[in-house]
DNA sequence: AATCTGTCTATTGTAGATAAAAGACAGAAG
DNA sequence: CTTCTGTCTTTTATCTACAATAGACAGATT
């Protein structure tokens, strides 16, 4: 095949769900708005909806028939797009697996293991490089620098320089920014997960990368910004693959960013750098030990 | 084609420097290892030298039979690598062309014009995103950010923090680590060069990388030195191509590194961070100026 | 015993082809 | 006259194929 048509499955079951509490279809722009995607896809989408006498369809008509039942759907494995497939597939290789620093990565083979053409692990290499754990070997493979203490130091060591400067710049915002607000919700959830931690643990995860997101937007540094993604990446495949002590480690994390939040709220530039400094001091430490 | 020969030909001219000052030449395996290339690249061309009568081969006699001419050789154009050619390609259409930030970048389009496979530039601008001018909107175009005086400042804060890092990093290198020599004959090039400003100021852009690499190498942190890949790209073309005052704005650049050098030897990290900040304060000036 | 050459195989870099998805435009419907 | 639909064209995402290049191995040479 071409081209996997996961686009068009993924907002196809995404349309489900707006069929499930309405009677009709808004117009075809419409819908391409709802579920960012063209109004070729819609066209897809309607066509079949049709098919599976799920709606009648003529013209600006499209008149729900019955409610969608749980076959209608698509398996959810059919809707992750070729990269998000492949850079699963390759994180739990590297990751999980015990992938030795030095390694070669074979394009070939990685793409025959995962059952995909090379250009798309070419292209996935090539993203997946700016990351710092991989590195080429002009006309020859790719070496594994691993994920190792160095790369966790060096890691951390510009992150902390760069989310202390945009702690500092997030006290100058303008009262009616929005980031203000959007803190707010952001405490709130904190609280709410911490009120019930036993059970809602693993909701940290999500809502630290919304948190550290925030304070590197008020950098207004496009550099600054996209350097977060490397930190969120790493945080995010290496927890799901190495679960000791979570609860306890995300209560400790969500009170320091607890702390963290109010110094912001008080825009006191010393009560703010000592916060930030505390938190990054301890994500840094648990990075660390849970590599080696 | 599948494939370009370049490298091929670019070992081959190479190869036949080699051939100026001697006459014979070494092993297969150690040709390799002096162009940098694999056996089955130096077999091609110990063929070809044979084939247009420079050498008499014989397993282990590589004879020279004449000293190579000015047709012996490829034409440049003709050795550099696919991707340098897009490289320039690109860089001269959005730094020296009209291009507009909002404007849409077109795959298909960019390789007809530059007369490759769509293949080839989709890596490029892949490779090249992480320089923060270009954005993809998935399944559609790429978007150009454009070379603008935010994107300017925005590169210089985050070259600002790092260079000031590693300046600090290297006055505590130890005493006889290699980077202190290339430090002195850095500085002995500057001295030369400046002697004779007029006539070599060109040759500062290369001096200019060289040594804030160097810089950035102390902090032994490999996300701060690949940072230094955008800076030395920007610098790189943007010079090629607006080239006022040329010769006074290096010059000055040249006498500032002098001083940011003596500060770096002197160890004295008050003196470093004054040079560095000095030298910093000015290569943005020039940058910004440069851009309106 | 070490290094070299002859030969063979495997992998990378690039072009070209094709289905999916985006998007343009004219005429239809409100 | 604005927004919608029908239809058509263009572009992107991905696969496959193949020349260039790297690299492996056995036997030859020093």
């Amino acid at each position: 095949m071409a081209k996997q048509n996961t686009v068009f499955k993924d907002a196809f079951n995404r349309c489900l769900g707006l069929l499930e509490n309405s009677d009709s279809l808004a117009s075809e722009p419409e819908l391409g708005n709802q579920l960012g995607v063209s109004r070729t896809t819609i066209r897809a989408i309607l066509t079949r909806l049709e098919e599976i006498g799920l709606i009648e369809w003529s013209k600006r008509r499209k008149a729900v028939l019955r409610k969608p039942s749980a076959e209608d759907y698509f398996p959810t494995e059919e809707t992750d797009s070729l990269s998000e497939i492949i850079e699963r597939s390759f994180m739990r290789r590297i990751l999980a697996g015990g992938a030795e620093p030095g390694m070669q990565i074979n394009e070939l083979e990685l793409a025959r293991e995962i059952g995909t053409g090379t250009t798309s692990v070419r292209e996935f290499l090539i993203r997946f490089s700016r990351f710092g754990l991989i590195e080429k070997r002009p006309n020859s493979h790719w070496v594994l620098k691993g994920f190792t203490p160095e790369f966790a130091l060096e890691l951390t060591e510009v992150r902390e320089m760069f989310e202390l400067r945009s702690a500092a710049a997030f006290a100058h915002l303008p009262d009616d920014h929005p980031a203000w607000n959007e803190l707010d919700a952001i405490a709130a959830l904190h609280r709410e997960i911490l009120a019930d931690v036993d059970n809602r643990y693993r909701e940290f995860s999500e809502l630290d990368e919304k948190f550290h997101l925030l304070v590197h937007q008020a950098s207004r540094n496009r550099f600054i910004v996209d350097f977060y993604d490397i930190i969120a990446i790493v945080f995010h495949y290496h927890y799901q693959w190495n679960k000791t002590n979570a609860r306890q480690r995300n209560a400790r994390a969500m009170e320091e960013h607890l702390v963290y939040i109010e110094a912001l709220q008080s825009r006191d530039p010393a009560k703010i750098e000592g916060a930030c400094r505390q938190h990054l001091k301890s994500a840094r430490e648990t990075l660390l030990q849970s590599i080696n």
